[in-house]
DNA sequence: GTGGTCTAGACCACT
DNA sequence: GTGGTCTAGACCACA
């Protein structure tokens, strides 16, 4: 059972964290995805919660449908992820955040610090 | 008119857009802050939701209320800001983005030094 | 309140109603669309689903959410949806339905039958 | 293997293909249908599936059942097909067509010459 | 007032 | 077994 953040929807963390299981490769590609209600009873979420995170991946094409077989990463489903989320990462999140670090008067060594923890 | 993020209510965007002009010193201690009538006219959003901005900031003690008169930067906010803010984000945004960019497979070098992408 | 098709999603048909009211033009660019309370009501259907039809809109970029006022048509969103849905028809839809009525061995003169009805 | 449409039951557009070749005349009446295990291979989907779209079919007298032999194209299948298809089309499939051909300022003539677009 | 999220539970179609 | 849809109802954040 995961923990979930307080103020991010859970089908949208949930989503995430398939995404992320895609990318380190502990689901591959043609993997069939655990099922809706398989992930609903683990997790104790609704199975409509579980849903629309494989719903939002299936439409973003991550995610194959095979009616009344279940969803299986789709092929190219990782290069595909990788690609765009580090593109989404370098538009959009890091220019905002490199400003934010400046202002913050923040260096790479202090940034670094709290890995050894 | 900025445009505001989808996922954050505007209200914290607001205060977060204050609290970096003071930081970077154009708002300085003493001065006072647009009004709430002015920034609402300006940003065309709610009077109650800059008030609500204003709230927040005037309840960290960055903020000073004088009756009929209006709202301005408390003395010592400055230092107090930036201290607070250093921390919040080495203690709880930084850990999960050093994460997520070494998911991503991107080196924290070069993204300080821009030669991303 | 509209009678639903038996085998398609309410919500889809609500979208195609909404879409339809769109380039009819009984819905102009920038007017706000009826809340989603208010749609549930008046069809006596449950708001989420009213929501997932809307959602999907603004997914399309035919409306725009102005979060805690309402979703509204958004600019532009006309001529966009009739290109869309007439690129839709004519790539997809009619050569399929083109190689039908040839199959079927119907003729110009029947297809037109029917409207004097 | 055909790629199947996402919104109609495969057993559905299976039949469907099935009609098509018998007014097509690639299927001729007494002509054996491909075994049921045979389309599941070459179609991979489920024999069950297959057999499905068979039972359809035979429910409206276009197959034939012979047991421990095989399905055949009933006599009189394709007249029969014909016709019902037709009236099928015209009746319930038609109208709505030609409404929404309309509602996008489409010209009937000029589809039907393959002059669109 | 607005939309968004989540739950519990029912029912359906497809394979 | 699989996912999809819908309901009724609760609670929340935003404006």
């Amino acid at each position: 059972m995961t923990d979930w953040q307080e103020h991010e929807p859970i089908y949208h963390q949930l989503a995430q964290l398939v995404i992320e299981q895609i990318i380190r490769g502990s689901l591959t590609e043609g993997e069939a995805v655990p099922s809706v209600r398989q992930v609903a009873a683990q997790e104790r979420i609704n199975p409509l919660t579980v849903s629309r995170a494989y719903q939002m991946l299936a439409d973003d094409g991550l995610l194959e449908k095979r009616r009344g077989v279940g969803m299986f990463v789709a092929p190219g489903a990782r290069s595909a992820t990788l690609a765009g989320e580090r593109q989404r990462f370098l538009d959009h999140e890091w220019p905002q955040l490199l400003a934010r670090i400046r202002l913050l008067g923040l260096n790479l060594e202090e940034l670094m610090n709290g890995e050894a923890g």
